[in-house]
DNA sequence: CCAATAGTGTCTGTCAGACAATATTGC
DNA sequence: GCAATATTGTCTGACAGACACTATTGG
């Protein structure tokens, strides 16, 4: 090792804080910030607030905002989810990540939290303090940036969503994202929307339906209303879906579309 | 809705300070922690630090420290990895959370953002400033607790190895964990210590080996001093791995021990 | 020789992907 | 009938899991 840890040449004026007995430095300010993904006529969009003041001025940004001391992250996201936008969610949201660079925010010293949030269908909402607005954009034109948004927040989405494709894999996120009973073409959709492929319909019926370990069963009824088309069956999942592997896997002939590059 | 959003009742003395133009209330210290995953013969460890000052007293816990406001998260853990342990990654830290329960550390105002980084081999250390000792231990034994710990960081850590191996299956993270050649073994060893399952070695063959899509090349070499049994023959990675989908993925069969529960 | 590990070969049932063929609807 | 969607059925090659068998080493 050619240079001693200890030696701080190169860092002038620089001092550690850390190990001084219990001693905290309160420099930075916390926030939380929610992607909240809501699936509405089968694709996925995300809730966005307008704010008035600075530094938000009136671009479309996520809700969010200060952490108290007081209170854990989950309870900060929780508590500004209903402040800024009037919204109480039955799931808790999950982390992203946390974001602190100093050239991020136009304020210093601002660390943010991000969570995501994933509700099957458009919660109410409310604008609240500061809010003039809140409304949600199809989860795709906002990462695609046709939506214009505050900050890194058109990333943020974009990262939310290879999130939840990843996730979508592993756990059996797809019946969060749909109502209790749902058609094959729906369920598809959901797939295709995160993972931007094409699934061939029969075959997901088939590993869905098979007679050995059925995630999905039939409720019966049919779509009354299809625009044009054969209407389609109505499908409710089993206890499989929760106790199982996930069922559909992301398809591995397609590569270039996915998250390995 | 039967509450006004703005109705704050029940928060006696609450005050909202966002949305003040760009005004920051800086509350919190902001710490980095990063669990440091080190294969070494062939078992993951972790490395970790004794400190002597409060609130550490003594404990093994995973090295780390403040964040300073004129960087970022990345730099920060980063840095203390250097200052505190003398430790120079290769490759980047990524997140693995944020923590900012009240509760959690008996300092209040304390938000930690967790880091995980991968090595494929002991990294050289030192004793950092207020540092005691640097050590590594294997991760199943401070994942059992079977090492005494500071804080949650046994938490930390199981929750670690659960990331990893959710990662083996969707990155080609197996050759971060193994050096530039190896056997047959010491890969099948990766996967089976992260999933806690056994790997059938010859149908891992044959799935890397597959001449219309070899993963692993033959470097011709075997290992010299094999302490019994047939030396095992040496192979390399072709650039399959970092091209294509991962070759090995969670066999399905056996799902009572993973992460769907 | 035995124990231990590496490597080869093979069998079998399952599955993924493609796609043809049929069914049911609105127009 | 036509367009559009749903559903059933089928074919094929790939693959996973299991396992028997052979090879090569140290003792």
């Amino acid at each position: 090792m050619a240079r001693d840890p200890h030696d701080q040449r190169g860092r002038p004026g620089f001092r550690v804080p850390d190990g001084d007995a219990g001693k905290v430095f309160p420099n930075f300010a916390v926030t939380v910030d929610c992607v909240l993904v809501v699936m509405d006529n089968g694709l996925p969009h995300v809730v966005l607030t307008k704010r008035q003041l600075d530094p938000f001025a009136d671009e479309w940004g996520l809700p969010g905002g200060f952490k108290r001391v007081d209170e854990t992250l989950d309870e900060a996201i929780t508590r500004q989810l209903y402040e800024k936008a009037g919204i109480r969610l039955k799931v808790a949201p999950r982390q992203l990540g946390a974001f602190g660079n100093p050239n991020r925010d136009p304020r210093p010293n601002v660390v943010t939290v991000v969570f995501l949030a994933l509700t099957r269908s458009a919660p109410k909402w409310f604008p609240g303090r500061n809010v003039t607005a809140v409304d949600m954009f199809p989860l795709d034109d906002v990462a695609n940036g046709e939506v214009e948004t505050a900050f890194d927040h058109r990333v943020l989405v974009e990262q939310a969503r290879q999130a939840i494709a990843d996730r979508l894999e592993l756990e059996p996120l797809v019946i969060d994202l749909l109502p209790p009973a749902f058609t094959l073409s729906e369920l598809c959709s959901v797939y295709e929307s995160f993972w931007r492929v094409r699934l061939d319909q029969s075959n997901v019926r088939r590993a869905l339906l098979r007679p050995s370990r059925p995630y999905l069963e039939t409720t019966g009824e049919r779509v009354s209303s299809s625009d044009r088309g054969r209407p389609p069956e109505i499908f409710r999942p089993t206890s499989n879906w929760r106790e199982g592997p996930p069922p559909i896997r992301f398809p591995r002939g397609q590569s270039s579309l996915s998250s390995w590059d």
